[in-house]
DNA sequence: ATGGGGCTTCCCATGGTGGGAAGGTCAAGG
DNA sequence: CCTTGACCTTCCCACCATGGGAAGCCCCAT
């Protein structure tokens, strides 16, 4: 199989295919003569396996892990959920950030009259801060997603 | 007042005031003759309101369209709010995507026993998909944040 | 006058992803 | 057999926002 078909096969871009494969995400697959990647049923599976588990977020370095517990077929069902569920608390943590920021926008958002005036409550508040529904002492640092 | 000392009483990094000034979301700053920037309280406002804005997940683009309206003092607050709620819709969408991800993948570890036994439900979802209450056909794209 | 801590610019890296150029290859149809 | 178009290869560049670090200059206090 060509690398374009188990690109559409598996959802994987061959761009993204060939910089899994650079990084060493993936090992490198067999070739052609002419120099052309030779992909297997097994290959695409895998590569199902990966795009799916970027789906759910992960970060490369995470599918890393999986994919070593994938192999693994003496690994602990223990350690799939740990890694899992780290990464469930991280997506929490983000989710916490992010809905602070809405909300002390759309707090400000109300206060707004929103109308062909200039006065405006939000301009106000990034100009002077005045301790808004913003808990824990500003977030912002998106921790690396 | 030095690079530093305005890094310091706004909140925004040396290294990040340079890099808006040179990508034009400040206009540039005197020198001294020695070349070093300087800068009046008026310029540190203005970072603390980037820096504030930057807290509340606005991207630099965002931020130049807030600055624009900031300066602009004929300004309609209809304006401002419309932006601010346009952001609240981004993160609002943002956040639905991660909080799919976290609940399938909580479904998932639910369902793994985490012990010691090698069979775990959650690669095999990853490996072939069961359509999990995972919506809307797996969003993932973390749409440009 | 010397030393330490600023400042300056410039380059590089991150993480995933896409775009595109230059050149080789393959298969189908004339 | 040759052309054409669709594929493949590698290589470089870009994004966004941020940090690290080197080389070199500058300022102030001792």
């Amino acid at each position: 199989m060509n690398i374009g078909e188990a690109a559409k096969a598996s959802g994987v871009s061959a761009k993204m295919i060939r910089y899994y494969e650079e990084t060493g995400l993936i090992p490198p697959v067999a070739r052609t003569n002419a120099g052309y990647r030779i992909y297997s049923d097994q290959d695409v599976h895998m590569l199902r396996f990966i795009r799916r588990a970027r789906d759910l977020g992960f970060s490369v370095e995470g599918i890393r892990e999986l994919l070593g517990l994938w192999r693994d077929h003496d690994r602990q069902s223990a350690d799939v959920k740990r890694l899992a569920l780290a990464h469930v608390a991280d997506l929490r943590l983000k989710i916490r950030e992010l809905e602070d920021m809405a909300t002390t926008l759309e707090t400000l958002a109300a206060c707004c009259h929103g109308n062909d005036r200039p006065d405006c409550p939000i301009l106000s508040e990034l100009e002077a801060p005045t301790a808004l529904p913003t808990k824990k002492g500003t977030v912002r640092k998106l921790s690396g997603f």
